[in-house]
DNA sequence: AGGTGATTATTCGTATACAGTTTTCGAAAT
DNA sequence: ATTTCGAAAACTGTATACGAATAATCACCT
């Protein structure tokens, strides 16, 4: 499955095309009265943050036209939209994920430290009771996944649980750029979900994340999400070492 | 001069149309090898920056394309980005200035004051000399701006010594954010503009943090730069009382 | 005379078409 | 067998055209 075309070149356009324009345009409650190119872009935005994209992956405006049963103005509006946020790099052929390196890592981990804290408290003090229920049965997913060895389940619920914290933020603007940012988190996450030593860390991260959500606890959630982000710095730098002693780049491989 | 139609009917559209070619396909200096809705992106920011747009002014596809020689498409997708961006609103009837979300400003203040005290305590470690000169001389800019009453020049020159130091941010994902961020910033500071009181704060401000700079001293700019930030709020909380209180929208008109 | 409905006009959104540019693949020559 | 040159394919950018939606104006009815 490791492909380097579009994902959308080997699927059948009638299916995909009934499929997303269904859900595009039945459901009122997601894509309200939008227009076609901000249904792809949202379509297109959701796949990205949950990493369905592989970095050789290259998002053509056609192919994304062909997809979802329009011409390509809309996908290219979309794509040059999702461009200008930062999911995509446009080149001379294709939409790429941008391609992150060692250094733009680091940064972000830099950026993660001086938003997350905030963004956890506000959450603490917003979250509404169901939202933790829903959380609070993630984290029981992502823990019961963890004991199973269920790799790709673990990765889904992690994904989930920060999904929904962060959705509560109060602060649109804030959550918005944590959530441009999150498709490097997941890239980052991927390389230290490899190692399953790595596993307890950022359940029990989580857990005591959610313990402070719980009490409503804006001042521990705070901290204890700044301290998740560091080590979840400390796992990548120790992956990145490993990676670097073995030369081996088909480690960063999405699996 | 108060017109509620788009300033572009009223123009004759050969002679702007020339005019505007020119500018922007001879001089290889500014909008290089970028494309025509780059350039016409990189016009209207311009006009907006420069506050040549009233709030009734509707800004209209086909108008601007007729201006600028062009077809709608590179019109619309320089309209659209810019709405994106936050300099226009989209609206059933053309793109009108956006009314700015009393809420969404206190947000970016949050945001900012999350950011910038960090980014400027990198700016005063990676500045180089030539930069801090270009900072200095831009300061002195603002300085003779303001004595003058020449109100547009003191935006632009505060405008520059930003992006002087912003693009000395060593971290360039926190420099992103912050240039994403630089066009609510830019409309929140045309309002607290408007009121000439607030011109001393705002250089006395950028003049203390430029000392930091030159001096090196990455806590001192991220104290003052925080404390502008802050300051900032208080004249934005002002103007915006100010403007409730005589609940007289043409106040905010560009005067 | 005022209100309500219909019609018209304006503008946005989308589709199709075309030109320019780059990349890639293949063939031929050394 | 390898390298280079050319051709074709693909992608982007732009132009023109058409359909849909919304707002404004006018006419008709009360």
């Amino acid at each position: 499955m490791f492909r380097s075309r579009s994902v959308y070149d080997f699927l059948p356009p009638q299916r995909n095309l009934g499929k997303n324009l269904t859900d595009l345009k039945s459901s009122s409650n997601s894509g309200v009265g939008q227009n076609t190119s901000a249904q792809i872009h949202d379509v297109l935005v959701g796949r990205i943050q949950k990493g369905e994209l592989g970095l050789k992956d290259r998002l053509v405006d056609t192919a994304v036209a062909a997809e979802f049963g329009v011409s390509r103005m809309p996908a290219r509006d979309a794509l040059m939209r999702l461009a200008h946020e930062g999911y995509l790099e446009p080149s001379t052929k294709g939409f790429t994920l941008p391609r992150i390196d060692h250094q733009e890592i680091l940064e972000i981990f830099d950026l993660r430290r001086l938003l997350e804290p905030r963004a956890a408290a506000l959450s603490a003090q917003s979250l509404s009771e169901v939202e933790i229920l829903l959380l609070e049965a993630t984290l029981k997913d992502a823990r019961f996944a963890m004991e199973e060895g269920d790799q790709e389940n673990l990765f889904r619920a992690c994904e989930t649980f920060r999904n929904g914290w962060v959705n509560a933020v109060s602060n649109s603007s804030l959550r918005k750029t944590l959530q441009r940012y999150m498709t490097q988190v997941q890239a980052v996450r991927m390389m230290t979900f490899a190692d399953p030593e790595n596993h307890p860390i950022i359940v029990e991260g989580n857990a005591r994340l959610f313990e402070a959500f719980r009490q409503r606890d804006a001042v521990a959630a705070s901290d204890r999400i700044l301290r998740f982000v560091f080590d979840g710095e400390a796992a990548y730098l120790a992956a990145h070492e490993e990676a670097q002693k073995h030369k081996t780049p088909s480690a960063a491989r999405n699996g």
